[in-house]
DNA sequence: GTATAACGAAACGATACAGTAGCGTTTCGT
DNA sequence: ACGAAACGCTACTGTATCGTTTCGTTATAC
C-alpha cells in the first residue's frame, strides 16, 4: 500500500557514488580497470555495500555501461542543411573527441563485441547517435533539400564514418573544419 | 666463429606453434584471452619452453601482434580511377569484414590505445593500410584524375571511414555495392 | 654412439581479484 | 526516542594467472 520508491537516501547516495567511480575507472582504464576493489577505493563505499546493491561484478558492469549514456544534445533545426549537418557533426566530434570518450570508445567496442548482454548497450548508444543524424536527414528530405531516394543508413555512414576513422584508426585531430568539409563532400554529390 | 643462426629446428617449430596459437586466441577472444596457459593448451608447447623463448608474457604478446600483420595485397594499377579505388576498397572491406579480423580490430584498437608499446604496432598496421590508398590517390593526382590540391589524409578518411563505420559502429554488412557507392560519392564531388 | 640442447610435465610462490561473512556503528523514518 | 536498515570495516575463501624452477625425456648435432 505504502510508497515503494524513495527509501533511505543513503542507498541512492551509495549507488551513485559507486557508479560514478565505476564510470571514471571505465573511461580511464577500460573494462579491465573496473574492479570491485578499485571502486571501493575510489568511491569510499564499502565492498559489502556494493554487493548489497548488485548481485555480482557483472551486474555492476552492466549498470556502469548504462550510466555511461551521454545526455543527447538537440541539434539545431534552423538554417540551411549544410549548417545543420555541420553543427551536428561538429558537436558529435567534439564530444567523442573529448578525452574520456576518445579513450572509452575502443574499450566499449571491444567489450560489447564479445558479450551479448553488453551488445545491447552498444546498440542503444549507436542508435542514439544515429537517430540525431537520421532526424536531420529525414527532415531535409521532407523539405526537398535532399532527394527522396536518399539511403539514410548509407548517408550516415558517409557523414559519420570519416569522423570515427580519424578518432579510432588514424588518430588525427577532429577539428571543426574537417567536419565541415565532410559535410560539404556529402552534399556536393547529392544537391543541386 | 661458427654459424650463429639456424640452431635446433625444434626451436623454430616451437616458436611458430606458440605464435600461431597466440594469434588464434587473440583473434578469437581478444587480448585477455591470450594467457600463457591457453597457449600451452592449444599449441602443445610446454610452459617452460615458452619462457625459454620469450622473457615474459608481455614480450610474447608483442610478438603475437607482430605476427598478426596481414600480407599486403597489391592494388590493381590499370583502368579508370573509379575502378581502381573501388577494387582497393572492396578488397580491404572483404578482409576486415572477414570473421577473424572483424573480431580482432576492436581488441586491437583497445589494447593499443592504452599501451605505448603496442601503439607502435597499430601505427604500423594503419600505415600499411593507408599506404595503399595513398599510392592510388597520388598516382591519380599525377595523371590528372584528381586535382593537385587533394588532401590525401582527408581523402583517405572520406573513403575508408564509411567502411570502418559499418564494421565497428553500426555493424552493417560490408558489401561491394556499398564500397562502390562510397567511391562514387567521393569522386562525384572532386572530378570533372 | 654420445654429448648436448631443447623439450614436456609438473610443481611452486606471489599476486590480484570476486565474492562471503561477521560485527560494530551510523543514519534514517516514524 | 527507538527500531530497522544501511553502512564501513576486516578477515576470509576460492580461483586464475603469472613467473620461475626442477626433473626426467627426447631429438639433434657432431
Amino acid at each position: 500500500m505504502a510508497t515503494e520508491t524513495s527509501q533511505d537516501p543513503r542507498v541512492e547516495r551509495s549507488k551513485s557514488a559507486v557508479l560514478e567511480a565505476a564510470v571514471d575507472l571505465l573511461l580511464e582504464g577500460g573494462v579491465g580497470a573496473v574492479t570491485v576493489e578499485a571502486i571501493v577505493e575510489r568511491s569510499g563505499v564499502a565492498r559489502s555495500t556494493i554487493y548489497r546493491h548488485w548481485e555480482s561484478r557483472r551486474e555492476l558492469l552492466l549498470a556502469t555501461f548504462d550510466a555511461l549514456t551521454p545526455p543527447p544534445d538537440d541539434p539545431r533545426v534552423d538554417g540551411p542543411l549544410r549548417d545543420r549537418l555541420a553543427d551536428l557533426l561538429q558537436s558529435r566530434a567534439r564530444r567523442i573527441g573529448s578525452v574520456p570518450w576518445a579513450a572509452a570508445i575502443p574499450t566499449l567496442l571491444d567489450a560489447t563485441s564479445r558479450d551479448p548482454e553488453l551488445a545491447g548497450v552498444r546498440e542503444r548508444l549507436v542508435e542514439q547517435h544515429r537517430g540525431a543524424f537520421r532526424r536531420t536527414l529525414e527532415r531535409a528530405v521532407e523539405e526537398g533539400e535532399l532527394p527522396a531516394t536518399t539511403d539514410m543508413s548509407e548517408a550516415i555512414s558517409q557523414i559519420a564514418g570519416p569522423m570515427f576513422y580519424r578518432l579510432l584508426i588514424s588518430r588525427e585531430p577532429l577539428d571543426d573544419a574537417f567536419a565541415r568539409r565532410v559535410v560539404d563532400l556529402f552534399l556536393a554529390s547529392r544537391q543541386r
